[in-house]
RNA sequence: GGGGAGGUUCCAGAGCGGUCAAAUGGAACGGGCUGUAAACCCGUUGGCGUUGCCUUCGGUGGUUCAAAUCCAUCCCUCCCCA
């Protein structure tokens, strides 16, 4: 591949890529580059939105060049104050490096530990001293820093931005220059970091540079950006089963956005999809499941996602009764005759947290026993071995007495 | 330091003496429709072997036949001015 087709195969999906030409230039001059990307040691869980800058990065090893995976363990004491209308508590030192930890063993799961470099900010940071901090505050303004959007909302509305915060991207922009980073790239929200990067990297008589942000990914509610708070992440370490149970319920319209950040299937390919989808020839289901099993077979191998497939098919097209289900044994002491109250095994079978809520179940036609539905919250079962308990579409119990 | 607002059920947020297990919205759950979805429609959302009873509205005490609602006090949060 020559260097102007790699430029064009990084610029893919990316949305910002400040300078183009001169990562053309670079990539020409060096062969190959180093490329930052910094991580705040704060959750740990990454999740498929953090993957989109992961697998670009993975894209530039793939390519030959190296990633310096920067652990922000000095920069987590103050708390990247991006997006944010609060200040972050500081973390303590032991969870900070936990978290850097699981971070690492995590991203390996995209990146190639061969092509990557794993440094601690802490390394440099903490050796500062008081007249070298002043010296590269020096270089930045109170107004320039005010113009970021996160601070010049919480000055206008009057919320607290501690002086420290100031630091936060002055320290992250000193981290480039202490790598002599070639490219520094993260998500959108990162934008005004990275720059300033380039900005003191000048400062500092480096060459600037390059930086590449990613798009937010979107979670699976298709509204507002993957986060584990919102609960509307996939984390790249769930089971094969949630994961592709949790991609075939993303909505329609975020299906090839999905497909363009997190598979390296080839554009080509992908507006072929989109193509036949808009005819009617495939249906929107069909690419899905693509799409599931694309990603599942990325974290887990084929013959998992291929497992997935076939299991979610029989469980929800042919609304089959899966074949292995979780069961739950009721102990002897629990039956009186020889038989089990309803409600108290919904109870039990962690189906209900209280007697109301198993009565409301049973009344909306959510509970059935072997395939039947329920009505009568006061049937007493007598239970000989295997029945089905099911609750709502998708849980199932197998009920087996002890 | 001075002034003001407020703490209600999972969350947001009404209620301001009885008709309040507490409006409305979000979220969740169940049903329907479907493609498994999304959207949409309907229903449910304190507990109890449940036509009735019991416990909830920041904590504690009080007024009253009756308190989420009134009073006292304590704790906590937020805003404005300095």
């Amino acid at each position: 591949m020559n260097f102007r087709e790699q430029v064009c195969l990084i610029k893919e999906n990316t949305v910002d890529l400040i300078q183009e030409e001169e990562l053309l230039r670079r990539i020409e001059k060096k062969g190959s580059i180093r490329v930052k990307f910094g991580v705040d040691p704060t959750s740990p869980d990454i999740h498929l939105g953090h993957s989109v800058v992961l697998l670009k990065l993975r894209c530039f090893q793939d390519l030959g060049h190296k990633v310096v995976l920067l652990i922000g363990d000095f920069t987590a004491k103050v708390g990247d104050p991006s997006g944010r209308n609060k200040m972050r508590k500081p973390l303590s030192t032991e969870e900070i490096k936990a978290n850097a930890k699981t971070y690492k063993e995590q991203a390996f799961k995209i990146l190639s530990p061969e092509k990557t470099e794993v440094l601690y900010n802490s390394t440099w940071l903490s050796k500062m001293n008081f007249s070298r901090v002043l010296k590269l505050a020096s270089h930045y303004t109170v107004a320039r820093m005010l113009e970021r959007d996160d601070f010049n909302e919480r000055y206008h509305s009057k919320y607290p931005i501690g002086l420290h915060e100031f630091f936060y991207p002055l320290m992250q922009a000193y981290d480039s220059i202490a790598l002599k980073a070639d490219v520094e790239i993260g998500g959108t929200d990162q934008k005004f970091n990275l720059l300033l990067g380039r900005q003191m990297q000048k400062s500092y008589g480096q060459a600037p540079q390059v930086i590449i942000t990613m798009p937010i990914l979107e979670g699976t509610d298709g509204v507002e950006k993957m986060s584990k708070s919102l609960g509307n992440y996939i984390g790249i370490t769930e089971s094969p089963r949630e994961m592709y149970g949790k991609l075939m319920s993303i909505p329609d319209n975020l299906i090839f956005r999905y497909f363009r950040l997190l598979t390296s299937l080839s554009e080509e390919k992908i507006q072929k999809k989109e193509e036949a989808l808009s005819k009617g020839i495939l249906h929107p289901k069909e690419i899905k499941k693509d799409l599931a099993k694309w990603i599942v077979t990325f974290y887990y191998g084929a013959s998992s996602a291929n497992m997935e497939e076939k299991r979610f098919e029989n469980l929800f097209k042919k609304r089959k009764i899966p074949e292995e289900l979780p069961s739950y044994c009721v102990h002897s002491c629990e039956l009186k005759n020889d038989k089990i109250w309803i409600i108290k095994l919904l109870k039990l079978a962690h189906f209900a947290r209280s007697g109301s809520e198993a009565r409301r179940l049973i009344a909306q036609g959510g509970v059935k026993w072997d395939g039947k539905r329920i009505k009568d919250v006061e049937l007493e079962l007598s239970l000989d071995n295997g029945h089905i308990l099911q609750v709502g579409k998708r849980s199932f119990m197998k009920i087996i007495k002890l």
